[in-house]
DNA sequence: GTCCTATACGTAGACTGCCTACATATAGAC
DNA sequence: GTCTATATGTAGGCAGTCTACGTATAGGAC
């Protein structure tokens, strides 16, 4: 998977992870990673700050937890969250509709 | 069109519209936009260095010509750029089954 | 009791490539 | 003679991703 073309997928792939429930990065890597089949392998140096960005923003909401002695930031959709993940998957079908268009066009 | 969701893309688009017929810059952004239906509009501050770039890889071959006064360069793929693009056109489909499948879940 | 791996979070710095804005020039319409 | 479409290109900036670290706990292997 070529790493650039996920620039500016990224919140569409964390919103629709969170969408269902409340995760950690480290478990959000793996639901990644499970759903795609292994295709997307994100690193942690993508995702954190990405969640991070993704809280300032006000689409997602953290707490820290802990499991044991291990520390965990769980993130949660918020309602703004939760509507800027349709607005996503929304541009994402008008992406690919696009881009289709020009690489498989109609014979 | 968010301009960073087509990072990426760029290379898939351009070998793709050049596939039928040779095409200088200013045709190949109108073929683009024709192509999509008006979705793609793309500046030519992107079309023009990655035509460069492509050519500098090989990928395209770019000639001058002349229409009346007006200069223009035609670039054409090189057999290079047919391999490439069928990578691209084969990594494409691997990148909307992995996104596909994290967005839209099967339920 | 030590090593290794999995789990878990995070940052610093670099890179890439796309964008905005600008510069230049000809052709043709009006 | 002005405006628009045609046509190419550069300079500088920006944002987000990556690589490569650093830190720490838990648990099993040995």
């Amino acid at each position: 998977m070529n790493a650039d073309a996920l620039r500016g997928h990224m919140d569409a792939l964390l919103l629709s992870v969170l969408e269902r429930e409340p995760l950690h990065g480290y478990a959000i890597i793996e639901a990644l990673r499970e759903r795609s089949g292994g295709a997307l392998d994100v690193p942690t140096g993508t995702v954190y700050p990405a969640l991070r960005r993704l809280e300032r923003a006000g689409l997602l909401a953290g707490e820290w937890a802990s499991d044991g002695g291990r520390k965990r930031r769980t993130y949660r959709l918020t309602d703004t969250g939760r509507k800027a993940l349709a607005g996503e998957r929304s541009a994402w079908r008008s992406f690919t509709t696009a881009i289709g268009s020009v690489l498989d066009p109609l014979r």
